[in-house]
RNA sequence: GCCCCUGUGGACGAAUUGGUUAAGUCAUCACCCUUUCAAGGUGAAGGCUGCGGGUUCGAACCCCGCCGGGGGUACCA
């Protein structure tokens, strides 16, 4: 790396708390953390909450939660503290304020009374003029009420009357804005384009424009990393920081994730496809957080090798911005389980005991830790999530209550009962039971009665599972105990005859 | 509509930066292994690198034009 790497890196994660954090955000703290971390910098969380129609109760604790439970850790933020504090946009106000003046001061800025009623008719106004976008702009403004337009007593008379109002920039009518992207790399835009933007809303808060820029040079970050979806807006911060007298700070714009039906990745749209959006559904689903951070590592980025499987400290040494895709990457569940099962399985034993337990218990089962062990030895490498015990394999943890009818169709057949109820019996009293003795006793009793070892074997793991698939039955067996299995053989008589 | 970003098999993506038969992973299929299902192993199928022009001895890569996908266009972030 050409960048000299110490220190100086800043980078910041700033999610609105309007609902939980999503898998999308989570992916973007990922790409601000690997970065910061890459070049020995800090990462800091700040909470953007400036907008209160939106603003949801739990929703900061469940981000904070995520970011722990995905490793993500930050040096500066909420419950942290910090030297630039507070990290929480609603409680710096005087500071958005302060500068919104200075802007008005210096002319980049003016005060402005449109109701919403007044910039709804100007829009539609436009529209039928035929106007391309129905903007507040250089040309539209003149007709408009603010202090543009109003004489300066007016102005006066109408603030000191308290009348509702906002601070809206001053967008230039016609230069070129223009900033070179980490990822996207030369992007310019007609500042014609660009809307007045409001700064200052009537509550007094500020917009995410004016809070976010403000913060951002407050704060020293060197690095903007966030979402495509900024790209747009990045001119009128490159604007605010100009007049502000600030030089910006690198912009990196990430590529979307897309839902496989097309279009963003969306709360709605991903639920119609069976993708949970919510950090916190992957945890509840037992996907491992080493496995999604993987998973979204690799959602817009490679690093040229082959090597795929990686922890989070392996990404920050492989991570680089400029192997940083630029076109929008489809979201695949199937991808996801996959790396799931490669972090499940290099897990060793008593980690996995330890991510097993909840899902367990959320269904109902609270298996002692002896005998859990016994059945994830058995279980370890076929699993794809640590939700699976509970989910494909119920049958270690209480009797099956029905027997797949695919299977019964299969695998039970004429002398199933006569050949189980025997398997029964010589289990009951062999004289120990392990892997080995219930497989030698299963041979010699086909033996004796002339049948394929299958014709016990497949009706005795549906007796015992209720289904047809499974682990190596004699392994299972071994696991389940004498009493179970001798229990289960015979209820399987008994019921399907 | 307008503005911005973007386009390599079904999905993700590599390609020493213009060099010859376009990697690999997921998914699919087949075979092997096997008491079943997975896993694992081996292999297959799937591409005029969105389309059309150009530049060049040579283009996935550079240029032009189309087309497609996405985002933005709020007193939301």
């Amino acid at each position: 790396m050409t960048q000299s790497s110490q220190s100086s890196v800043r980078v910041r994660f700033a999610p609105s708390p309007t609902g939980y954090l999503h898998i999308g955000g989570l992916r973007t703290a990922l790409y601000c953390y690997l970065f910061a971390r890459k070049h020995g910098g800090q990462f800091l969380l700040r909470i953007e909450d400036t907008d209160r129609e939106r603003y949801v109760e739990d929703a900061e604790q469940d981000i904070i939660e995520a970011m722990r439970w995905a490793g993500l850790s930050y040096d500066e933020g909420p419950g942290l503290g910090g030297s630039h504090a507070p990290y929480y946009q609603s409680q710096r106000g005087a500071l958005y304020r302060q500068y919104a003046q200075q802007l008005l001061d210096d002319g980049h800025a003016y005060y402005a009374f449109d109701t919403p009623d007044e910039l709804q008719a100007m829009r539609d106004r436009a529209q039928q003029e035929g106007n391309d976008a129905a903007k507040y702009d250089a040309v539209t403004r003149m007709q408009m009420k603010n202090a543009l337009t109003l004489s300066e007593d007016e102005v006066q008379s109408l603030l000191d009357a308290g009348a509702p109002h906002v601070v809206r920039l001053k967008v230039p009518r016609s230069e070129m804005v223009r900033f070179e992207d980490l990822i996207k790399n030369e992007v310019t835009i007609a500042s014609s384009r660009i809307d007045d933007q409001v700064l200052l809303k009537s509550d007094s808060m500020p917009t995410y424009h004016l809070a976010n820029v403000v913060d951002d040079h407050l704060m020293e970050i060197t690095h903007v990393i966030r979402g495509e979806e900024w790209l747009p807006s990045t001119p009128k911060h490159i604007l605010l920081y100009q007049y502000l007298g600030w030089t910006p700070p690198k912009m990196a714009h990430l590529p979307l994730i897309m839902s496989p039906t097309g279009g963003k990745l969306s709360k709605r749209n991903a639920e119609k496809m069976g993708i949970p959006v919510s950090v916190h559904q992957y945890r509840d689903a037992g996907y491992e957080p080493e496995a999604v951070i993987n998973f979204l590592a690799f959602l817009g980025w490679n690093p040229g090798t082959e090597q795929e499987v990686f922890s989070l400290d392996g990404l920050v040494d492989a991570f680089s911005i400029d192997r940083v895709g630029t076109s929008g990457v489809q979201f695949n569940l199937d991808k996801l389980r996959w790396f799931n099962e490669q972090h499940l399985r290099q897990l060793p034993l008593d980690d996995l005991l330890r991510r097993i337990t909840s899902p367990l218990q959320a269904h109902g089962y609270d298996p002692d830790e002896a005998y859990l062990r016994r059945v994830v030895g058995l279980l370890h490498d076929r699993m794809k999530l640590a939700e699976d015990l509970a989910t494909l394999y119920p049958y270690f943890f209480e009797d099956p209550t029905t027997y797949d009818e695919k299977a019964v169709k299969k695998r039970w057949k004429d002398d199933s009962s006569v050949l189980l109820t025997a398997y029964a019996d010589r289990l009951e009293q062999a004289e120990s039971f392990t892997e080995e003795t219930t497989e030698a006793v299963l041979r010699a009793l086909a033996e004796e009665h002339e049948a394929g070892a299958g014709r016990i074997i497949h009706p005795t793991r549906l007796a015992v599972s209720g289904t047809n698939v499974g682990p190596s039955l004699f392994g299972m067996l071994g696991v389940l105990g004498r009493e179970t299995c001798v229990r289960r053989l015979r209820r399987a008589v008994e019921v399907l005859g």
